[in-house]
DNA sequence: TTCTAACGAGACTAGCTGGTTTCGAAAGTG
DNA sequence: CACTTTCGAAACCAGCTAGTCTCGTTAGAA
């Protein structure tokens, strides 16, 4: 799709292609995307860092921002769910995975330049949140509804902003704030969800043991 | 600062500074800025909309970073701490006041370029946290701590981490995930920061009034 | 009225950059 | 070996833009 060569016309004539600078180029890609940001990626540098060249782009992607796309959608990655049977352990688990992730990864570090480059542009906005946000987004939920069932949350509490209070602090210090992205802060916001959305009850002792 | 007229020369001689310019000059730089982010804005298309000279802009500001930083620094704005006696009400009017600024104004258009550029701007980083960000949290603050003291919360509670609960899921939203911003929102998140941080108690009230 | 500086409009330049193309060399296939 | 395609390097161009400068004009102060 974002190559060249006719899909099905498997021509085997020729010098093949060298598939390591396909890794070259993404890495360089993201890694100067997180330097600089998306808008002042030069092809040029792209093409020096990875130790290519600009021919051997182009002859991959038709154009930068098709890079740019290529580069964003191979952040994705999978994401386990884990079931201990405890709802904290379990939510703890994908926040403490989440904290580790956003604190000095390259991820991180493009996040901020893709905040800006998906509030132009939908296709990519869309690309981001259900290819590599979605995932994790998506752990949390099944956990969260395993946890109602097992009488550790509400029943009728709000899904959509139960995910974004357990995702939003962290990408608000990552993105506005600049405070810290540690244990304390996945620790807290999980800590919060059980107690703010636990069940209604008529004898709730201060500290329940969540199973 | 920005001026090129030495300090503390008042000229009075010459033609005055016509000061409708200055404020055209800034709204139609945060204008573009929400429209085409930071990065794209021209400053033809600034003196274009502004209906002004490009010298007129350039007599006021050295360079188009410098008419940015002014732009910024402009959008502070004054929050009135609430003091309805009411934990809960207060923290309300601040979450919903915050709600309706961050749909659909100037404000969070810029945003989302906004954030880029902190990522690569410490100064202008700081600009912005201390500049218009700041008021809402320190007033969210007296809030939570007269919640305190009021016995409506914890004593124990990680400020810090409340306030980000508070915020940080707007700003998800706002910048990541596009979901709804909302009076839905800002009650839900109110309604979970009382309930989690609600102070320990031998025996709790499932639906306890907060005074 | 004279003087000064700001005004809107726009010409100009100096620099940069995305994308294309060309080059000789290299790496495979048959 | 003949053939085809990719390779890295670099030249090239067309387009765009920040910032400067020059107009003739205009608003106030002295």
């Amino acid at each position: 799709m974002t190559d060249k060569r006719e899909s099905g016309t498997q021509r085997s004539m020729g010098r093949p292609r060298d598939e390591r600078a396909d890794r070259a180029i993404l890495d360089a890609t993201l890694k100067l995307m997180a330097e600089n940001g998306a808008h002042d990626l030069r092809m040029d540098d792209v093409a020096g860092r990875a130790g290519v060249g600009k021919a051997t782009i182009y002859r991959r992607y038709r154009s930068k921002d098709e890079l740019i796309t290529a580069a964003v959608a191979g952040l994705v990655s999978e994401i386990a769910i884990p079931d201990t049977g405890w709802t904290r352990a379990d939510l703890l688990a994908l926040m403490r995975s989440a904290v580790g992730v956003y604190r000095g990864s390259v991820e991180a570090a493009v996040m901020p330049s893709l905040v800006e480059a998906m509030s132009r542009d939908a296709e990519l906005a869309r690309l981001v949140r259900e290819g590599f946000l979605a995932r994790r987004r998506a752990a949390l939920r099944v956990v969260l509804e395993r946890g109602i069932e097992r009488g550790d949350l509400r029943g009728d509490l709000d899904i959509e902003l139960a995910l974004d209070v357990l995702g939003g602090p962290l990408f608000y210090r990552l993105l506005v704030t600049g405070g810290p992205i540690d244990e304390q802060l996945a620790d807290g916001v999980v800590e919060l969800i059980l107690r703010g959305f636990a069940p209604k009850t008529k004898s709730s002792k201060s500290k329940q043991e969540t199973r």
